[in-house]
RNA sequence: GGAGAGAUGGCCGAGUCGGCUGAAGGCGCUCGCCUGCUAAGCGAGUGUAGGACGUAGAGUUCUACCGAGGGUUCGAAUCCCUCUCUCUCCGCCA
């Protein structure tokens, strides 16, 4: 969410950012709810004042054992009037907010103005694709072939665009992630936390999913539960309405969970594999720090990411988002985009972000300097680190063999029991 | 699922029959004094959010908030209703 103040001193500034972002919404609405709002919070205030001061003199007299019928009679007029004023400030406030909910965050100056990934510029490419002396097959051929991926059984059991891991596929996802976690954790210097894997709508009013983007969450029925979308949520949120000391502070937060995404408006596309399924699971990096340090942050979260891939040497790009393809929270995004030989493209595995004081202000994260007694919002970083299931797809890619069997990358050997090589399933 | 108790400031905790309680008292913290050091002692200060006026910086003032929402009333932390959460006992359970 924007500061109000903001976009009323910077509202051509704000409109153009809209174009940017490819998103049309008139904020002259908001302007003028802005407006109606203080004027009745002005006179509702008074007529406040006016009841506050009253009811003093009326306990007064109550004390002295006198009365003022007509005096009461009047404060009970007053009274009609604060009520019917708050009811009505109550409904513009309403509107106001929602309003507000809906306007996306503020590109950083070093974001490019785009319309969509194609104006993405690459930032840098790491390590080189691999050489096959053979056509290399896609990773659903890989897995199936192997028998490590089962894409019908799950089809059958719980319907599309979900997965049934067998044997040694189960262990190598299960491996990637303690490794990636125990990568951040010993050599990152994040936290690991196990979040809920529901959370309530306030929490992702905070990270800015909802009121937008509802359709593409799972919600429980009857109950104000969501199934997490992303580790995010609920990290993002742990401090939320807190004031964290300055000394606190940078906070880092590791977890791994998994993701749940209805994937609404993508029918037809990534239909095949593990690329785009209902649930995945993701291991994330959430950084709560000061305003000051966030950009430094995000590079350094960017690297911790990256370290990842290297560490399992596959080859990758970075790309910085445009205007036009940045998420709705984000100030300034990253994405880690990992080269898959069976697809011949590089696909998304990483989505590092700043979001300033987006989130921030949202969720009410807040802090203090030391011997200041005005609070500050923070600002929220976070970022894949990686997305599992894709980071299995990259490796059965990358290191299959003309034999069918698939290479462990030496990194992961003592996370599966010093196994080389997956060999087909019996 | 059944029965009961509770939710007040950074923490603990008092609020009587609704009215001078934004909230006693204590702890903590900050600043000052005192002091071989430390400790103790003394003094002052110490919630959040929003608005109005105003400033170079400051400041002045008003409003709201005692789990959340609603109701009664001239007036609610205090009374009534609904919800959420916490604790205790019973039942069930990984």
């Amino acid at each position: 969410m924007l500061d109000v103040k903001f976009v009323r001193s910077h509202f051509d500034q704000v409109s153009q950012m809209m174009r940017n972002r490819q998103t049309d919404m008139d904020l002259q609405p908001l302007l003028d709810l802005d407006a109606q709002r203080r004027s009745i919070l002005v006179e509702v205030e008074e007529l406040k004042h006016q009841r506050n001061v009253a009811n003093e003199e009326i306990s007064k007299l109550k004390r002295e054992k006198k009365e003022d019928p007509a005096r009461l009679e009047h404060m009970r007029e007053v009274s009609q009037k604060i009520k019917a004023l708050d009811q009505r400030l109550a409904a513009i406030e309403q509107e106001f907010k929602d309003l507000l909910l809906l306007i996306p965050n503020m590109p950083h100056e070093s974001v490019a103005i785009g319309r969509d990934e194609k104006d993405n510029p690459v930032v840098r490419t790491w390590g080189t694709a691999p050489r096959f002396d053979f056509d290399p097959k896609a990773h659903w051929d890989v897995g199936e072939d192997l028998g490590i991926l089962d894409f019908e059984r799950a089809a059958r059991m719980t319907g599309a665009r979900f997965a049934l891991y067998w044997g040694a596929g189960a262990a190598l996802e299960r491996a990637l992630i303690s490794f990636m976690l125990d990568v951040h954790t010993k050599r990152h210097g994040y936290t690991e936390v196990l979040p809920p894997f529901m959370v309530n709508s306030t929490s992702l009013i905070g990270t800015g999913q909802l009121p937008k983007f509802r359709e593409d969450l799972f919600k429980l029925e009857n109950r104000d539960f969501y199934l997490v979308p992303t580790a995010e949520v609920p990290v993002t949120n742990i401090h939320m309405t807190e004031i964290l000391d300055e000394d606190e502070l940078p906070k880092y937060y590791t977890a791994y969970t998994p993701c749940f995404r209805s994937e609404a408006g993508s029918h037809g596309k990534d239909t095949r594999g593990l690329i785009r399924q209902h649930q995945f699971n993701k291991v994330e990096l959430v950084k709560l720090v000061k305003p000051e340090t966030s950009y430094e942050e995000l590079e350094r979260l960017l690297q911790n990411a990256e370290a990842i891939l290297q560490a399992l040497d596959l080859h990758y790009r970075v790309v910085l988002l445009c205007t036009g393809d940045m998420g709705f929270s984000s100030s300034k995004t990253y994405d880690i985009e990992v080269w898959l030989p069976g697809q011949n493209t590089y696909r998304e595995i990483s989505s590092c972000s700043n979001f300033e004081d987006f989130q921030a202000r949202r969720a009410n994260l807040r802090f203090r300097r030391r011997g200041q007694s005005k609070t500050e919002l923070l600002h929220t970083l976070n970022g894949s680190g990686l997305a599992v299931g894709r980071t299995l797809v990259a490796i059965l890619e990358n290191y299959q063999q003309s034999d069918g069997t698939v290479v462990i990358p030496p990194a992961l050997r003592p996370y599966m029991g010093n196994m080389e090589r997956i060999e087909k399933q019996r």
